[in-house]
DNA sequence: ATTAAACTACACTACTTAGTTTTAGTGATG
DNA sequence: CATCACTAAAACTAAGTAGTGTAGTTTAAT
């Protein structure tokens, strides 16, 4: 059973395995071994796989970053493709966006430990990461919105900066208050946080149509 | 305020350096022989007067975070207690407190190496350094903008709500581009996500009458 | 000058780490 | 059968870690 989707088996057991044990530990904490155990491998397995730690580190942070990616290309075609109630819509997509936060903990401990180390990235890895994650985020969101300006029911110039400022508004808010999920969020609370950024937006870019 | 004053000289130096290589390293790199030469003093003085490395970092951290707390309130007097053009006084502290992040380089890096250690923490020390850093940051800008509000330039319903979205739309964005600080942010740059997110902000909490 | 507190320098403990090497074994291919 | 590529397990290297103990030195107030 070489279930080899262009990568062995073992080395899809430790990418998940560093994924597990750098978010929880952070990048100079977690161990090798600790890596190795998690993943049900020996460590030389793992340097057979992989150069060293900090090639460990790269090549899961932008698999992870991928991953999260494709959800919430997921949840644009979802909430965002074919508007019955734009508000109910972008609060629908904004709570399920905030809800991917806590379906991918590992991700969003791993993007921590990313952070705290940017100083000593290579320029090369954090310019992929962000490529892969963050940056995604809005410039995917933004032919959606355009699309929706284009049926009338949002009015801005640059659908970019729009998107930008429905991401602040919405899941960045509460990216900041949860330390990028590390504390727990009630559903209810996301929930008023992202329905407050999506009326504000509205109040921006919204055409008064729908009225209060 | 966990006053610098009555404290001796070796403190001080030791708390300066830690936040250097705390910042610099981040808390699990960091080493304590490190920390100790960088403030020209030795380990074991360090010992005397921190139990450990874990409370020597919580006091830096919340020592740093009432430092920079203090810089904002200045600003927020400077340009928010009188206004003459609320556009030109709302972008002008927005640009000031942008410039902030990177005149206390040391402390954001310091503010990244603390959000990776978030899981790790003692709860009560997460929570202090919350009251004393990003918590303040709004709590103290909602009194501003209320009286701003009763001058009857700006029109929202909570005060609270409007900080936030403030924060959210400058600083934050600024944060967020420039992972904390830690990638260079031209001047003009910071000036233009400002302006944007003034903009966006009047647009939602401005009254139209007032000047120009 | 005396005294007490604070300091330095450094050896020391008990432990952890990244990465390598060794040894023994697996299953597949020709 | 023999070779090949891979693996596990454990020992091993070389380095680094937090924190302690101590002997001797500086500092400042009396």
């Amino acid at each position: 059973m070489t279930g080899s989707h262009g990568m062995p088996e073992k080395r899809r057991a430790i990418a998940a395995a560093a994924r597990v044990v750098f978010g929880r530990e952070g990048y100079t904490r977690a161990s090798v071994d600790a890596i190795a155990t998690e993943a049900g491998v020996s460590k030389r397995t793992i340097y057979n796989h992989f150069a060293d730690k900090e090639e460990l580190f790269r090549a899961v942070t932008i698999e992870g970053a991928d991953e999260v990616t494709e959800t919430i290309n997921t949840l644009m075609e979802r909430h965002l493709r074919k508007i019955l109630d734009l508000q109910e819509d972008l609060i629908a997509f904004g709570v399920d966006r905030v809800r991917a936060i806590y379906e991918f903990p590992e991700h969003y401990a791993l993007v921590r430990a990313l952070q705290a180390e940017v100083t000593r990235l290579p320029e090369q890895t954090l310019e992929a990461w962000t490529a892969a994650g963050p940056a995604t985020a809005h410039q995917r969101l933004a032919p959606y919105l355009q699309a929706i300006a284009d049926r009338g029911l949002l009015a801005f110039e640059d659908a970019n900066k729009a998107a930008n400022h429905f991401n602040l508004l919405t899941v960045t808010d509460v990216l900041q208050r949860t330390y990028y999920g590390a504390l727990p969020l009630a559903e209810s609370a996301a929930r008023e946080i992202v329905t407050d950024g999506v009326r504000a937006f509205l109040r921006l870019y919204g055409v008064q149509n729908s009225a209060k």
